[in-house]
DNA sequence: GTAACCTTGACACGACCGTGGTAAGGTTAC
DNA sequence: GTAACCTTACCACGGTCGTGTCAAGGTTAC
């Protein structure tokens, strides 16, 4: 028994079991199965959890932000549509040579898109167990 | 008038008066303002403000997540403390739970795009190949 | 083999998000 | 100078988030 239980988990780190649970779901953490199926928790999960605690009071996070900024990491395909569109950012008193460049961008966008849509999620599953 | 008054902004980019107001306030553009304090917007926010609707939709994103991006962009702090915890993540041996999250994630998106479909007369006008 | 624990799924609920509306008052254009 | 438009600020309302709890059933340990 070198894993522990959810609520046994829960009580060292201080999250609830559904939290636990619900924190699974967001992404954040991933505790292997035993062969029934019950959760269990190593000392990689339980370190997680208890900084994670630290890092969205610390923070000001919510779960759901960290979530996200995950899948930013994870997801070239949305990192790079997000980052696209931050960057197209001042550019407000010179008007003529920005369209140009803007509709550019629009174009890589574009690109990008249709790229993701031709691997469709085949592998936005790849990426994931690639990474994990 | 070479910038647009809130209302026809509204009209050529789709989205209504009061949430382009909600977009400036989320920080994700920033009009000019006139002498008397009204908001002019000018060829790059409009621009802006249309592929900003196709980022949402293709993506499956929130306005607050896109915010939540650019804070990341620009506070280094918050950025580094949140990498700094993603980057940590337990080696383990790739596991089946993630699929939860990832079907959980897709039917967001299927949502959010039944609900962009749901509007579809407004998002005529947010076609992506429109300039200005 | 049974008690104690785990699983997923559902209902519940306050807080906040996205969105619309309205009110009270200032600005712009002609 | 007035009509039409803008500003901020507040109320409203369905939907989602974070969280708890309960139910029905499977797993684990002794």
């Amino acid at each position: 028994m070198d894993a522990l239980t959810i609520h046994e988990a829960a009580e060292t780190t201080g999250w609830s079991p559904r939290m636990l649970r619900y924190i699974e779901r967001m992404g954040l953490v991933e505790p292997e199965r035993s062969t029934g199926g019950y959760r269990l928790f190593g000392p990689g999960e339980l370190q997680r959890l208890r900084t994670l605690r630290g890092l969205l009071d610390e923070q000001g996070l919510a779960l759901g932000e960290v979530g996200f900024a995950r899948r930013l990491q994870h997801d070239d395909v949305l990192r790079t549509a997000v980052e696209d569109w931050l960057e197209a950012e001042p550019a407000r008193p010179a008007h003529v040579p920005v369209d140009d460049w803007l509709t550019w961008e629009q174009d890589k966008h574009e690109r990008l898109v249709a790229e993701a849509a031709r691997r469709a999620d085949t592998t936005a599953t790849t990426n994931l167990t690639e990474t994990l």
